[in-house]
DNA sequence: TTCGATCATTGACTTTCTCAACGGTATGGG
DNA sequence: CCCATACCGTTGAGAAAGTCAATGATCGAA
């Protein structure tokens, strides 16, 4: 009941501050593009703030996300999917582990790469992070409405990959 | 002629390399926060590449964009719409003018402000640039249809802000 | 066995982000 | 007019994120 911030219950279409809506007609507000970038800042933005209490951010949730998927994915398969450098994800991996939320297990087929999965508390965390994330999310699609987010969801997975 | 990348004449619905699409059908596929970081790296990492002969990449040409539309932006103003801090601004037009592509022209109404124009060759830069991220945004969004297109835009600009 | 490729890891470096401070300037109240 | 306060651009420092090359261990195939 605290959140201050936005969609104020009066102020119908009041974007943001004033001075922003002047460049909305520009040429920047119609690419694809930046628009992607901006709502991406915002989430993330958003997500991160809500996040902070439980000591971790989007990016390790994304990694524990999978750690406790039961998938079995190996470091090097979660760097593709989260478009980021193996490097990077050993030190996701490294603070999950220290926060005895993720586990590395060296996968028996093969000994290069090892599996992470999450361990109890992991799976704790994970789902208290989940449900923050929805709550995130959801402030953060405010106007939309849920079958304008479902489309929203479809167009993204296509051009996500 | 030459980019040898994705979008193979062939294989309809072959996602990225193989292995990643183990993990479509997990959570985090279904995160449109997620699918949005997703985007946008794969956009703003092909837009850079397409931009790097002119010398500029995605930040400098929202910037040079904003100088180009004859609105008369401060930096205050452009920060505030790119949702970047004023001191990255600074930067940002301090390489532009470096390149002589924009102009400081203090603001006769407010002394305090500085309003960015775009030179002659801050205006060809543009051009230029704006239709190498056509292209780039085309490539990025291959799969969607044009009314596809114009939904996103709309669902983006209803959350980007 | 040996050679080339792959995986996780490390290290160095650049870019981007975030924040605090400072000088110059505007604005409003006494 | 003078003053306190707030704002703009700028600088600087430090954290976070992204990029790239090299290495040891392991795999797979010749």
């Amino acid at each position: 009941m605290s959140t201050s911030t936005r969609r104020g219950a009066s102020a119908p279409d009041a974007l943001e501050d004033q001075g922003t809506e002047r460049f909305l007609a520009g040429e920047l507000a119609q690419q694809i593009q930046f628009l992607t970038a901006r709502a991406r800042g915002r989430g993330s933005g958003h997500a991160n703030h809500m996040l902070a209490p439980l000591g971790i951010k989007v990016r390790q949730y994304s990694v524990l996300s999978l750690a406790a998927s039961g998938l079995k994915p190996s470091q090097r398969e979660m760097g593709e999917f989260l478009a980021l450098d193996p490097s990077q994800i050993v030190a996701l991996v490294d603070s999950l582990e220290d926060l005895g939320a993720v586990q590395r297990e060296t996968d028996p087929r093969d000994r290069r790469s090892k599996i992470i999965v999450a361990t109890e508390a992991g799976m704790e965390l994970f789902e208290k992070a989940r449900e923050v994330l929805l709550e995130s999310e959801d402030a953060t699609l405010g106007t939309l409405s849920a079958r304008e987010r479902k489309q929203l969801r479809g167009l993204l997975l296509k051009i996500a990959f």
